[in-house]
DNA sequence: TATTCACGATCTATTTATGGAACATATAGA
DNA sequence: TCTATATGTTCCATAAATAGATCGTGAATA
């Protein structure tokens, strides 16, 4: 049986939401674009863009993110320079890294 | 009758997701933290961490969101200054412009 | 080598998100 | 006012995400 979650978020995590959320709607509105449009090219459903809107935890993160890249919003954008230059530093950097770190695994504690 | 889906999504929505994804890992294994550890602290399983580290689409904004900040990335913080007062005009723009901004939505085209 | 631990992947039952329809409200213009 | 359009909300069937278990692999240490 499968708990049945009742979850609950950190405030930042909501906060994140609800940022994003309004950076779509934001830059959609500016645009004159409409609900029903961004829905169309998305290929989600109105009610679904009117709550990433509200930025509501349950969307997936591909709604969200297809949508923001509709409305031209582009947080983690390949045209950013610095993106695509941590992208890469990224992959690099755990490439470089052994899957696991044991030892400083031990180490850290609740310092955050 | 709903249809069976089958997305597609945008280079730009999975770029996104994929580096959302790196940047967590890259900032768990920094601090040494296991995904058993996040999945624990997150409430959510081992899986989900995984899924979401692997930057797969169809995980939650708000399991998303919340393992980020669990590992330390803040990527729309309150605690940023810049995204804090961004929030605040957001709010206030949206809140200025009527519900519908039917003038300019007929003359918008494909311009973007 | 044997052991331990973390990661990665797969499968199924169940919870949950989503689509679609319906209805209400608000705005702008005829 | 009447009409048309956009947003906001609720409900329900179902498609999909998730939890949990299981198994395998690799890495580090004894």
């Amino acid at each position: 049986m499968v708990k049945p979650a009742n979850r609950s978020y950190s405030r930042y995590a909501r906060e994140a939401a609800t940022l994003l959320g309004l950076m779509i709607r934001n830059a959609r509105v500016e645009r004159g674009i409409t609900v029903s449009e961004i829905a169309e090219r998305a290929g989600v459903s109105r009610g679904l863009v009117h709550r990433i809107e509200r930025g509501e935890m349950t969307s997936s993160i591909g709604a969200s993110f297809e949508v923001a890249a509709i409305v031209g919003l582009h947080l983690f954008d390949s045209e950013s320079p610095t993106l695509t230059h941590y992208l890469r530093m990224e992959q690099q950097k755990l490439a470089l890294l052994p899957r696991a770190v044991r030892t400083s695994t031990t180490k850290v504690k609740d310092d955050f």
